[in-house]
DNA sequence: ATATTATATCATCATATGCTAATACGATGA
DNA sequence: TCATCGTATTAGCATATGATGATATAATAT
């Protein structure tokens, strides 16, 4: 039974979000974003372990977000297109005016501890939560 | 120990991505893309169940994708920002050209299965395996 | 107030996800 | 060829995630 080309390609875009829906893979295209790297440079940049960033790398790579070529024994990466920086802008844009909002999309993971001292740090505006939800889980 | 301002708004920005990272999440912002929905009109669209839609709301409005609206004993769902509509709008160009890469970006997951037919249903040209890898996981 | 309809929440479960440690592979220089 | 450095892969584990069924809550109509 296939499924409608609606679906797939809801299913492809999902991908392609979850790609960028990591903070490791962000720190990764973040590095990447002010020109090309080798692993040991993103190792380097993000304090990530080298086999992690190896993996995010193979990840992002595959989900055509970066490129890779080999530079004698390094192998540099880089973004594969200009809209994956402008969707990190416009995301960053969009988080502008509702980051806190994004803070308490809690409902299917309470984050290993971005504490909300970490928030504040970040300078957004905590407001009394609307909602009232995931306040006391 | 409070995390550096870059790591916070990574997490937030990932958050976000994640808020969109996932095919049931998408369907629901597609149906609010052509306008206001309320809750029974979003489970006819997408035949999802309906607390599976309402759970995905609450996560979409907690990250600021969407608003709510009580209209009598219904509730209207609608996209918080153009901008959402224009991540996705992004997302489609940039798979358009890397809609192959990002099938197989399975390196974190092999998804429930979108099988290899339903990818072909859309028209994805499938190459041999560069990498060789996740083939026989 | 009570029944009914629309939406939200909860507990539970199977699976996806990301990390680490160990190790393999690949390119280069001695 | 061999040693070495840079990168990739694997297994295993703890946790996050998303679906479902049961049920609670909210709003309206009778």
């Amino acid at each position: 039974m296939l499924l409608t080309i609606d679906q797939s390609s809801l299913a492809v875009k999902a991908r392609l979000f979850r790609g960028l829906g990591d903070p490791s893979r962000l720190s990764i295209l973040e590095a990447l974003r002010s020109g090309p790297r080798t692993v040991g440079e993103i190792v380097k940049e993000t304090s990530l372990s080298q086999p992690n960033v190896s993996n995010h790398l193979s990840c992002l790579r595959d989900c055509g977000l970066v490129t890779a070529e080999q530079k004698g024994r390094y192998v540099q990466y880089q973004l594969s297109d200009d809209r994956v920086g402008e969707l990190l802008k416009l995301a960053e844009s969009l988080l502008a005016d509702v980051a806190r909002g994004v803070y308490e999309c809690t409902r299917y993971a309470l984050p290993t501890h971005p504490s909300k001292e970490s928030v504040a740090n970040v300078a957004i505006e905590i407001r009394p939560n609307p909602g009232g939800r995931n306040e006391t889980n």
